[in-house]
RNA sequence: GGCGCGGUAGCCAAGUGGUAAGGCCGAGGUCUGCAAAACCUCUAUGCGUCGGUUCAAUUCCGACCCGCGCCUCCA
């Protein structure tokens, strides 16, 4: 199985193998900042990256990939809100921690093999930091700020085609750079590795050769990645919107910190839009996972639903999307119920899996699957073990009720009750009528041969 | 202004130089007293517009129109 995926560095379509004779695939995923519940655009990333690593394991053996993402947990957003909330750091950041795994658990995301987090590597990034200013790559700006001297990396740029954006950054930045840059840096691309403390940091400061302050954000992901992975790493992936600045600051640091390249592989998956914008907050289209399990949706309708576009294509979401995501995963329960346990042909889902592995192309699969399904279960090839290999790629768990079952109200079950003793008499004219009365009281009534269940009526 | 991505049926969305996957919705049917579920069948002579290349273009090239993203700390 050879998995491809396209290179935001080479541009080009590049197959997936690791570098290191231990055989080992090392991949590193930007992680959250943990101030606030994740948005549903922040999991179609990492939904994305969560099939990455399953299709890694399915490649090279799940003993064979090692998956590290990152929490940031100092950084102004989450200083701010601790400020607000005049609460610890850690305080805030450890319960936005915690909110981000349940939502992922509940998305079926694997937990990556380490979740390092910045505070939690000060002294790494303050050696990555020394070893930049004595090579000549950094240097302490009169405020006790450190930055990066972007034009002692020849290279830099690359990635993100900044040379060929150079002639515009002048104006683009002129209107907001007077009021912005009252720091001390040399030229306007430098970036902070170091960041001197301010009043506002309140008691988040650590100790460093260049007086009190805390890193900088991009520093982060070169010392952890660094630390955990090693100096080159196989795949270093995150949102379109990661590729300028941060990925391209990372290179920068970790090449001329480690004299090695940082990152053989990058891979940028495209935003989510709803409405077809980008959410925010000033647009009121942002959408929590939590907001969408009060609107009924279950976690792995948004999973299904955030797979229906290409990951490096802006994918337009919409809450009808989640119906029929949830109506696709019906479909697939049903088939794999009635599917033969075993005896079948691996090879009957070459067509889904060659799809995923071309670039991730998950609605090429899902439509691959479809038409496996379509062609129903007599079909002769499919058994639960190669489904599930699928459903295990796709991260899609079938197990379960459709939606969480709901406490029905003592009247309505009266209501039942009645209904299902006129129907048992054939008096079909007052079952009818009782049938209307629990409708009206937003309940369903379902019959089957010899019973019936009760659930909260469709909206 | 620069860089990048996209415009395919009512909605979402793959794909290919040789005549359009799949999901939702909708329609019809089987089954069920009814309803629901499940299952079966059907649903784009068309792929933003205009040119060009070609035996053949939705697929390649050019122009144009429209939408979206990025351009210093947003996945």
């Amino acid at each position: 199985m050879a998995l491809r995926l396209f290179d935001s560095l080479s541009r080009e379509l590049r197959e997936l193998q690791p570098s290191l004779p231990d055989g080992i695939y090392r991949f590193y995923n930007c992680g959250p900042t943990v101030y606030a519940p994740a948005h549903i655009g922040n999991f179609r990333t990492f939904v994305v990256n969560d099939v990455i690593r399953r299709l890694l394991e399915l490649a090279f053996g799940a003993t064979r990939v090692r998956h590290v993402r990152n929490l940031t947990d100092v950084d102004d957003k989450t200083i701010r809100r601790a400020r607000e909330e005049n609460r610890t750091l850690a305080d805030v950041t450890q319960q936005w921690t915690a909110k981000f795994h349940a939502d992922c658990d509940a998305l079926n995301c694997l937990r990556p093999h380490a979740e390092p987090t910045a505070t939690g590597h000060i002294t790494e990034q303050v050696d990555m930091i020394d070893t930049l200013m004595q090579k000549g790559n950094a240097y302490r700006a009169a405020d006790g700020s450190v930055y990066f001297k972007v034009t002692s990396f020849a290279q830099y740029g690359t990635l993100s085609r900044v040379k060929e954006r150079e002639l515009q950054i002048g104006s683009a930045l002129s209107g907001k750079s007077a009021a912005a840059d009252a720091d001390e840096k040399e030229d306007v691309s430098d970036f902070a590795l170091w960041k001197a403390y301010k009043a506002e940091d309140g008691a988040n400061g650590w100790e460093s050769p260049w007086g009190r302050g805390r890193p900088g954000w991009h520093i982060e992901c070169s010392a952890m990645s660094k630390k955990h992975l090693g100096p080159t790493i196989d795949l270093h992936t995150g949102g379109v919107d990661l590729l300028f600045p941060h990925h391209e600051n990372e290179i920068a640091q970790s090449e001329c910190c480690n004299g090695t390249p940082f990152s053989r592989h990058w891979y940028h998956s495209e935003h989510l839009l709803v409405d077809g914008k980008k959410m925010s907050k000033s647009l009121g289209n942002l959408y929590t996972l939590d907001d969408l399990i009060a609107k009924g949706v279950t976690p792995m309708a948004l999973r299904y639903a955030l797979l229906t576009g290409h990951p490096r294509k802006q994918l337009n979401f919409t809450l009808d999307s989640l119906h029929a995501a949830e109506k696709a995963l019906t479909t697939l329960r049903h088939y794999r119920a009635n599917l033969p346990i075993s005896g079948g042909d691996a090879r009957a889902l070459a067509a889904f899996f060659t799809m995923l592995e071309d670039d991730l192309n998950t609605p090429g699969a899902l439509g691959a699957l479809f038409t496996l399904v379509n062609r129903g279960v007599s079909d002769r090839g499919v058994d639960v073990a190669a489904f599930d290999r699928a459903m295990f790629a796709l991260g899609l768990k079938l197990d379960g009720p459709a939606a969480p079952p709901a406490a029905t109200p003592a009247a309505i079950t009266a209501l039942a009750v009645q209904r299902w003793a006129a129907k048992q008499a054939k008096d079909f004219a007052a079952a009818d009528a009782l049938r209307k009365e629990i409708a009206a009281a937003g309940w369903t009534m379902l019959d089957r041969k010899d019973g019936y269940s009760l659930e909260p009526a469709k909206k």
